[in-house]
DNA sequence: CTGAAAGCGCTAACAA
DNA sequence: TTGTTAGCGCTTTCAG
């Protein structure tokens, strides 16, 4: 591990020599001191400079599980930006829980430069803890207590729910449950509510018996697809508000043995692999995760270089398009 | 952001107290030094903490890419045990690139305490690059020149293969094709040779163009499966290296009305999300991929510490063992 | 264009 | 048990 000073030595020169050559300045034998460096295999020492600058060239990523397929592509769209522009990225799940959040950032935060969260809660504590960072913070998918004062990326929720409600509508279905996740986050409210709305707007009420709320998880999915064949015998279709418990509903039902779309029709928010060998072909609101990760990372970067700039920025709001995908999961209701 | 000195001054002791109480001494005032750490929020300095000790309590988790689930799932159990120990990861994509690799983990080296990596390549170059980092590092997966002197972490593709051939073998199939990734590669490598190995030694000899070498991605697996149904009409059954090929070669014969198992039995390595679901749910050769990531960290965060204590420590290979999970995939072959 | 020296925040002798 | 101090490797004044 040579340092700098070996370097100097080697090169006939003095330390400053070589720190100023290595941010680009003008040095009378460059040449003696760029051999000097390869011949010693010198790599600047990212802590020290860390101390020094204060600017790490990392940023922390918080996602609630990055074995989650959408959460991975969401990462790899953050990694491929931030790479790109010199920076590296750490990687941490939370599991959905704000302590687990809290903790991690708090070890971390002197070692980055600025935070990506998929954040576990909408909550209050949750906004006040992303505050006192002091640093550029980005939020993804999810947002935060009242008024943030942090970019944001996410997908059109609103606009997803409003095309799968049109979509279901338009084939001829009244009777439709809702399989949705947590209200407490932005897409599980916003996908739930404005997709009621539609229906609800051209005159269709969703059953209480026909809406299921919990975690957004496989095992929610399977246990809400499971409670609305128990209790409702009546509903044509189902909308269900993102893949892993969109995952659940359909072995949950594929089990029963419910055919789709024979005896219901299915559509759901985020694509999944394979979506197209199923049985029946699964039809989607599909969002770009790479995209967003993308998105969220130029965010980021664009205000650590505006931090250093010291002109100040407005919070931006990047809000990415959905598409719905057609495949064979929905067809008319039968008739009776 | 606090440092030592505010922590020391608030509490009226000198920096060197504060500097033993968090690292576990006893000192006289132990509660006026807490109250003022709490009342200031301070954190100790990462940065300054690694300079000083050249310990930073991090990981350094390099994959061929963050977003394919395998990898994920693998990153997942490395965070987790890592966590547990107080460490962090940094993570970053390869794209099965050495010079990424070797990029990375040039510029990264000095800020972490190990390295935990599946390679792109089995090069000596690889070796050698690795050997210079002076750090601990497992290699997962995936093996790297001769005799490498690193932990690794990898399952019984082996046993796996000859677990595959001999299902297959015992349903009948006597004309087989295969689908493998890259030889370069330990699993594409044994994957491969065990397989025919085992077909071999029943008499059974796969013809050369029943054989398709290529990258493990989609693209090759798609290619090949159309390749395979151009020009060998004899098969009845194929076996298939890993996950991403599998899928595309799925795809393929999907698109083609290939009926599986009914004109083809299909068996691969890896299982995946859904494969119940699909219309013959496929029969899998799976590993697993959490606990071959704990397994890595474990291995690595023990070197760490004998590292520290200064005992040397033999370098150590787990294998974990795969299991064949027969579902709906594989028949016996049709009769002519 | 160059070198000497201060100091980022911390830990670990060393002295008391 | 405590305080003083050197120094980890680097960047950046300040003089030349």
């Amino acid at each position: 591990m040579a340092n700098i000073h070996d370097v100097a030595q080697h090169a006939g020169v003095s330390i400053a020599t070589i720190s100023r050559m290595l941010s680009g300045e003008n040095i009378r034998n460059r040449a003696a001191v760029e051999r000097a460096i390869s011949e010693l295999g010198y790599r600047p020492n990212a802590s020290a400079r860390g101390l020094r600058l204060g600017r790490h060239h990392t940023i922390a990523v918080i996602v609630p599980d990055i074995s989650n397929p959408y959460f991975a592509a969401l990462v790899r769209g953050i990694e491929e930006r931030a790479m790109a522009k010199g920076f590296r990225i750490i990687v941490a799940s939370s599991d959905e829980k704000f302590t687990a959040e809290s903790d991690v950032l708090g070890g971390l935060i002197d070692a980055v430069d600025a935070v990506a969260i998929v954040p576990a809660e909408a909550s209050e504590r949750t906004r006040r803890m992303l505050t006192e960072l002091g640093k550029p913070v980005v939020l993804i998918d999810r947002t935060v207590g009242e008024n943030p004062e942090f970019d944001l990326v996410h997908v059109d929720n609103a606009g997803g729910a409003r095309m799968a409600a049109e979509y279901l509508l338009s084939l001829g279905h009244r009777r439709i449950g809702v399989i949705s996740g947590r209200q407490e986050t932005l897409p599980g409210q916003v996908r739930h509510t404005e997709f009621l709305d539609v229906l609800s707007a051209a005159g269709v009420e969703v059953k209480q018996e026909d809406t299921k709320i919990g975690e957004f998880t496989r095992a929610f999915g399977h246990q809400a697809a499971c409670e609305l064949m128990d209790t409702s015998s009546g509903i044509t279709a189902v909308f269900v508000g993102n893949n892993t418990m969109a995952q659940g509903a359909l072995l949950a039902f594929h089990a029963a043995g419910v055919s789709i779309p024979g005896d219901l029709s299915f559509l759901c928010f985020d694509d999944f692999d394979l979506a197209e060998l199923l049985p029946a072909p699964v039809t989607v609101i599909s969002r770009p995760a790479i995209a967003e990760g993308h998105a969220a990372a130029d965010l980021l970067l664009a205000r650590i270089d505006g931090a250093d700039a010291g002109k100040p920025q407005e919070f931006r709001h990047m809000v990415l398009p959905v598409k719905l995908t057609i495949r064979k999961s929905c067809s008319e209701p039968p008739i009776h």
